[in-house]
DNA sequence: AAAAAAACGTAGCATACGCTACACTTTTTG
DNA sequence: CAAAAAGTGTAGCGTATGCTACGTTTTTTT
């Protein structure tokens, strides 16, 4: 939270836009875009509304400078996963893991349903969001994978397509649950059998 | 559309009742919950506003009818894909087959992405549907895995847990891509592909 | 065909929202 | 320290919504 010591001062105009976005993220994960409320931001951001408005331009321009700024690189953590020197039993296991922690943290699980559910009315911040996000580390995996098949550990004909079915078999049904709002509380031995499962079922059939 | 002929003439009022619901359906699928208008309901159902709210009380209950009525069984050509005397490849065939032509025809696609955007605000509805919808053709499908395993042509430890996984397969990162609107156009070989490529690796895994 | 019930349609209430205007205060800058 | 720039707070405009009231018309029932 506090910034780092070297650099100089941030003005205190850049300040002002990170409270403004940092209660935007708030107001917008626990609300949805349609429902939140612009005046509601500014009440938990401190500030002025036109000062908001200045530097926003509109509700969705806040909308967006918000799921620039966070939405954007919340795969990262799952992508550092793999490394292409581990055996693919290891780096798909510590794959799985990251993926299915990340998706049953609360704080990611907003922002993801944030998304989701108000993407759609914004195409281009739409694929953005999935070139950088998801096909990004669906792309990664699959760089994984070329290599484990390059070093003859792997036999696999499309990467990228095996690569959405790994992460499509460790999430199952989580996601549509996800979405309703009925996230289901899995223990952290729950979790890893998932992931034990997928990966074991990945392997002997590559 | 005609209704049977056999049955006695359904009264006006059920008429009525019909009429709105098709029209919510039409709103609510292109609009959302939030950014629907139950005055354009009334404008594309004919009849009166008033009417509407002695029949459904509130927008919420329009929109609970709505999802009551047309929602809960969309799953259900699914199912039917299933018959325990089918042998596992083309049992499994037959069913990833469906659930894909399902997951991209226009027009469940749109009532899935209302149901998946607004049903959280909604618990009790939610669990219903996940249970009359998505769950029950997991258990169907589990059901089928658990026969075919009887009968020694599959091994599977959790067929509740291998019926999600190959569903997960078979979706893989397609979910994301419908809730954000940017839904692939994936010809008919390619779903084809799709489709053999997870049977594939479900049996040579089980 | 008369009486009862249901449907109609318009008009409007109450409210909440996104957004702007404006007079005022604080901060920055030369 | 004074001029200029940026920020503040309030008040309110315009609009759209969910929902209700009510006098009229249509449909149903006997």
């Amino acid at each position: 939270m506090t910034p780092p010591p070297g650099t100089t001062v941030t003005p205190k105009g850049q300040q002002r836009a990170q409270r403004f976005l940092d209660a935007a993220l708030e107001v917008f994960t626990e609300q949805g875009f349609e429902a939140a409320s612009v005046n509601e931001v500014v009440r938990r951001a401190g500030g002025s509304l036109a000062t908001l408005y200045k530097l926003f331009g509109s509700k969705e321009g806040l909308f967006i400078a918000v799921i620039e700024r966070r939405a954007m690189s919340v795969f990262e953590p799952i992508q550092d996963a793999l490394a292409n020197d581990l055996l693919p039993h290891d780096g798909l296991t510590r794959f799985g893991r990251r993926l299915l922690d990340f998706l049953l943290e609360p704080e990611a699980l907003a922002l993801y349903r944030l998304v989701l559910n108000d993407l759609h009315r914004h195409p281009e911040l739409a694929r953005r969001f999935l070139d950088s996000g998801p096909f990004r580390t669906l792309g990664e995996l699959a760089d994984y994978l070329a290599h484990q098949v390059a070093l003859k550990r792997l036999v696999i004909d499309d990467c990228r397509l095996a690569a959405g079915e790994f992460t499509g078999m460790l999430i199952g049904d989580l996601h549509i649950q996800i979405m309703v709002g009925q996230v289901p509380t899995l223990s952290r031995a729950e979790r890893l059998r998932r992931v034990d499962s997928a990966v074991r079922r990945f392997l002997t059939s590559a």
